[in-house]
RNA sequence: GGGUCGGUGCCCGAGUGGUUAAUGGGGGCGGACUGUAAAUCCGCUGGCUCUGCCUACGUUGGUUCAAAUCCAACCCGGCCCA
């Protein structure tokens, strides 16, 4: 099949390891001597409300591709995020709605930076002929079955089966449902309609990009250049940056809690992180490894909101951590939280559910009885502690375990 | 379509009539320690303004004083055969 960039640290003229004439230099070259900038695909499934970190290193993939003067092709893989794609997935994807995927992908666009300071967007939604957003509904939502068939013949169940994520369940006897094969052929397809010179995805994108290569090749197009960047390992350091794995920053994150969750990514990743996310040189950066953490937090929450805010986020962290370790309140810009939803008189417990910083009642008892929630520094002790009055919380800062803080007011 | 095995809490997986919100492991959360982390140790891990009351073992109905456990039908899945 497919032969791709294989490698880790691409950068756009690279081409190292691959015969000349598909070489993404080549590419490159070509492009400047017609003239005719490069078509650069990125597919995004619009299946949750949020961009996270783990992303945003394609954007700014895409991003550079733009500046070179390239057309980057942003597909909202509207249709096929009602399938599901089943990469890296063990499960079945649930299928959304309509509605959901819209939702998601006017949210995504958002965050993109669309009509924002081009400077901070993501994307340059702003030179013209830089930026075309296309919904695969557009072809895929009226596929007639010849093609559908059409489509289908161009693989072979053994190459889907080669599919690791499909041989794996397949092996271990989980089921996968026919329609699933379906989605690499589509995602292949939209490289064919929006005739792209280069598709972006990390390396789990691998067999969907390649796909797209035969299909061009059966359509009767120049196969894409695929490029493949490594995928960041989310918060834990080990697994992807994955919604569904709960370890992701978003880019919708408050400086603060962007800051907070950064500085503390295990050893391991923190290097992974500064290549992928930022510009920084290794080399130059602390060798201590808590400096370095710290280095990465700030750089990464910087380059999202900026020198100022990074800044403030970074004092905050660590004057939070003080004020935890006992030496009072605070003076950090603490996210407020607001009593309005509460009904007094309050027990503690109840108070974290109505605000909404427990997922139950329950679940607030136990983080009370397992000393995780402090007012003001001191430690609540008392599930059943009462509140008369929301004037009695005014201002003070309630601490939820070593990360959550809020400062409770009345109103927002 | 036939045969067969199976569907238990976030996940895996015990339990096969009665101290049962259901053994154990993973994950998660909290506490101690530390670099805010890792490792280690300890605790928690259905819901509810909670000294009690609800809802839970695929679904529905049945047997029983009593059911995750027995019966029936249905739904869903794996494997083998067609």
């Amino acid at each position: 099949m497919a032969d791709l960039f294989p490698s880790r640290d691409a950068q756009i003229g690279d081409d190292q390891g691959v015969s000349a004439d598909q070489s993404l230099a080549a590419r490159l070259a070509e492009a400047e001597a017609m003239q005719r900038p490069l078509r650069v695909k990125l597919g995004i499934d619009p299946t949750g409300a949020d961009i996270h970190l783990g992303h945003s290193l394609l954007f700014r993939k895409l991003r550079a591709f733009q500046d070179a003067g390239h057309t980057a092709v942003l597909i909202i893989g509207d249709f096929t995020a009602r399938i599901g794609d089943p990469t890296g997935k063990s499960a079945t994807r649930v299928q959304l709605t309509v509605e959901e995927v819209e939702a998601n992908a006017s949210t995504y666009l958002a965050q993109l930076g669309q009509g924002q300071d081009p400077q901070r967007a993501l994307l340059d939604f702003h030179t013209p002929g830089r930026l075309e957003v296309r919904r695969n509904s557009e072809w895929l939502a009226h596929l007639d079955l010849p093609r559908v068939i059409e489509l289908l013949g161009i693989s072979t169940v053994s190459q889907m089966l080669a599919k690791e994520d499909f041989a794996k369940r397949y092996g271990s006897g989980i089921p996968i449902s026919l329609h699933e094969f379906l989605y690499p052929l589509l995602q292949g397809y939209d490289s064919v309609q929006v005739q792209a010179d280069v598709e972006l995805g990390g390396t789990d994108q691998k067999f969907n990009v390649a796909m797209g290569r035969d299909l061009q090749r059966h359509f009767g197009q120049r196969p894409q250049f695929g490029l493949l960047l490594p995928i960041l390992p989310g918060l834990d350091g080990v697994q992807k940056m994955s919604k569904s794995l709960g370890n992701t920053v978003g880019l919708r994150e408050d400086p603060l809690s962007m800051y907070s969750k950064l500085e503390k990514v295990p050893d391991a990743a923190v290097n992974d992180y500064l290549t992928l996310l930022t510009d920084l040189e290794l080399a130059r950066l602390p060798a201590n490894p808590r400096e370095r953490q710290k280095a990465m937090a700030l750089e990464v929450t910087r380059l999202r909101h900026g020198e100022a805010a990074a800044r403030q986020a970074q004092a905050d962290a660590a004057s939070l951590v003080a004020g935890a370790a006992g030496m009072g309140a605070a003076e950090a810009d603490v996210p407020e939280a607001s009593l309005a939803a509460v009904r007094f008189p309050a027990k503690a417990f109840y108070l974290l559910s109505a605000m909404g910083l427990c997922a139950s009642s329950s679940e607030a008892r136990r983080q009370i009885q397992g000393g995780g929630v402090r007012l003001d520094g001191e430690k609540l002790a008392d599930p059943n502690r009462e509140f008369s009055c929301a004037s009695e919380l005014e201002g003070k800062v309630l601490q939820l375990g070593r990360k959550i803080f809020r400062r409770l007011v009345q109103q927002i």
